[in-house]
DNA sequence: CTTCTCACG
DNA sequence: ACGTACGTGAGAAGG
């Protein structure tokens, strides 16, 4: 059954998402052929590097030869795993690391990998529209479990995202920055990207009205700078001062961060540690860190626990706006079946708030537009994010419009906020 | 049709 | 004792 806010919700926005889909995104065609044609060199050199390892024809594309090619004919040890449904050790790109030292054709399998992906991506983005040349991908607005959209023919939110730091030179991360490079205004129009930043741990923050979580984003440092909400957990959960963050403390304080909205195990936040740090992280001493946290935020663990009370109680999870989610898994038989349900009650009704956020955003930046007699259309959701294609003489007038419909669209007791660039291509690189 | 892999948030 | 982080779509192989 549906709450009438939530179908009202989905009407409006129904408008919208017919508009994008209608008038869809120019792509650099030039742009892309020519990646293409520099990945497929790529790919046919590697291809080479990596035949000559071994006599038979191997297909690289086939989990079970590549397993046979690298655990049987080059003999290469796995890393203490077990083996899938296929009786094949997984060759993924997190197991492939691992392997790295053994052997000088992992690097390669790595790279070739990449580059069959990134020639996939480029054949996609090829298949414009004949009447409009621009593409037009289909943005679903029912069928995911949350109320998130997801996108198909071709999916446009999953465009690699790679921003490249001074002075790289790996020729394939060059590459794959290009992606969204592709993505391109018509002429005399400039693109906005404008992205709600941490809406999910803000919306964890709203649930919870966990006093830390709110005073990182409601207070400022002595300088009156805005707080860092993982640095403030890091100085919280190691028990050092703001100021005294490391690096390192900060990425494991974020990780805990995503973590919670995921109903992490203490078992999965210590292989994030033993990834992050390079040092092996026993279960224990991810558990000290956990139970350390929730002790300093304890309206987290208040809330997580009522959510999945909530959820036990009603069969189903719940938005802040009233969507609904059913979660039969709790009554399952099975304990890990429960367990995935309680997952899904603490992490539905997170994911699936931010997800009505953003719909009540591009309904209401809709408005401002029709309102204002502007041209400027909304091209692209990527679940946090909003591209739009702004002519020109509208540039300021929609800067301001996009960032303060989507900071005011749903108040919360901390404020939304709204990252904003532009520039002439989608990776606003410069 | 299922499994694996990999791209995104 | 159980399995281990949520939500998507695409392409290829193998049965």
């Amino acid at each position: 059954m549906m709450n009438q806010d939530i179908l009202n919700l989905e009407y409006k926005t129904l408008h919208v998402v017919m508009k994008m889909e209608l008038d869809g995104v120019k792509i650099d065609l030039k742009k892309c052929k020519q990646t293409l044609k520099q990945l497929k060199k790529f790919n046919e050199k590697l291809i080479r590097q990596i035949q000559a390892f071994t006599e038979d024809e191997v297909n690289l594309e086939s989990p079970p030869q590549l397993h046979k090619l690298l655990f049987e004919t080059l003999q290469l040890q796995p890393k203490i795993e077990k083996v899938g449904k296929n009786g094949c050790y997984s060759t993924d790109k997190s197991h492939l690391k691992k392997l790295i030292d053994q052997h000088e054709i992992v690097p390669l399998l790595l790279d070739y990998r990449k580059t069959i992906s990134l020639i996939n991506f480029c054949k996609q983005l090829q298949n414009v529209n004949l009447a409009t040349k621009r593409l037009h991908g289909q943005f679903n607005q029912t069928g995911t479990a949350t109320g998130r959209f997801s996108c198909s023919k071709p999916n446009l939110q999953n465009i690699p995202n790679v921003k490249l730091k001074d002075g790289e030179t790996n020729k394939l991360r060059i590459l794959e920055s290009r992606f969204r490079e592709m993505f391109v205004p018509k002429r005399g129009c400039q693109f906005i990207c404008a992205d709600y930043s941490q809406i999910e741990i803000r919306v964890a923050a709203e649930m919870s009205q966990d006093p830390f979580l709110l005073k990182a984003y409601n207070e400022t440092d002595s300088n009156g700078n805005k707080l860092d909400v993982h640095k403030l957990t890091a100085s919280e959960v190691f028990e050092i001062s703001y100021s005294e963050v490391t690096d390192e403390q900060r990425s494991i304080a974020k990780s805990i961060n995503f973590g919670l909205i995921y109903g992490k195990t203490a078992f999965g936040l210590s292989a994030t540690l033993t990834e992050i740090t390079g040092k092996h992280h026993s279960k224990e001493q991810a558990e000290d860190i956990m139970s350390k946290y929730f002790q300093r935020f304890s309206g987290v663990k208040t809330c997580l626990d009522a959510l999945i009370d909530f959820a036990d109680k009603h069969g189903y999870s719940e938005t802040l706006y009233g969507r609904r989610r059913p979660i039969p898994q709790l009554s399952s038989s099975k304990l890990s079946e429960r367990n995935a349900g309680k997952r899904l009650a603490m992490n539905s009704p997170i994911q699936g708030t931010a997800a009505d956020i953003i719909k009540m955003a591009m309904v209401a930046c809709d408005e401002q537009i029709k309102i204002k007699n502007l041209k400027s259309k909304l091209v692209l959701q990527v679940h946090d994010e909003l591209l739009f294609e702004v002519p020109d003489d509208e540039m300021v007038v929609m800067e301001t419009l996009v960032k303060n419909t989507m900071e005011n669209v749903f108040r919360l007791s901390i404020p939304l906020e709204v990252g904003l660039d532009k520039g002439n291509n989608w990776a606003m690189a410069h």
